[in-house]
DNA sequence: GCCAACGTTGGC
DNA sequence: GCCAACGTTGGC
């Protein structure tokens, strides 16, 4: 079992909208970028661990742990011409684009903010936290999982 | 709103 | 296969 962080736009997705959902369980989609998608379709295991953070907002940082409840199936929204994750190059037969089933955990007592992320030595080496990083589904190292829980 | 960093596209 | 142009992400 492995451990991950997804990022989510709150002011699209956030906590209060996982939570809203039935059975707090959402399908993840609308990822387009071909690394993440790999993590999706190729490691996502049921069970998996994941953050839940808030990007492009007031406080970026971690809000949650979601769980995966559903390995990767074809991403609907890309075949969608409606919605606003449409690939027009998405063919039902050969499908591009993955999604995953995950269910809230539960909510952290607290943000656990990328500011503050960034002042701890140990995790100097957090994907998340590389110049540049855009990604919006990282793999997270145990040993990182277990030092962010006890900040909380 | 700015802009750095990066991924993707497409001409050659 | 190179690389410039372009679009997007996301912190600030």
């Amino acid at each position: 079992m492995r451990y991950w962080l997804m990022k989510s736009e709150p002011a699209s997705f956030s906590l209060d909208t996982l939570k809203a959902c039935p059975k707090k369980t959402t399908m993840w989609d609308g990822v387009r970028n071909y690394q993440a998608r790999n993590f999706l379709r190729d490691e996502f295991e049921r069970g998996d661990l994941a953050f839940f953070y808030h990007s492009s907002c007031e406080e970026p940082g971690i809000v949650g742990i979601v769980e995966v409840v559903k390995e990767a199936y074809p991403d609907p929204t890309a075949l969608d011409p409606e919605n606003h994750h449409y690939d027009p190059r998405e063919k039902a037969e050969a499908p591009r684009w993955f999604v995953v089933d995950v269910k809230l955990k539960r909510a952290l007592k607290r943000t656990i903010g990328l500011a503050e992320l960034k002042t701890h030595e140990a995790l100097a080496g957090m994907r998340l936290l590389a110049t540049g990083n855009r990604l919006s589904v990282m793999p997270v190292s145990a040993e990182e999982w277990r030092y962010i829980l006890a900040l909380e």
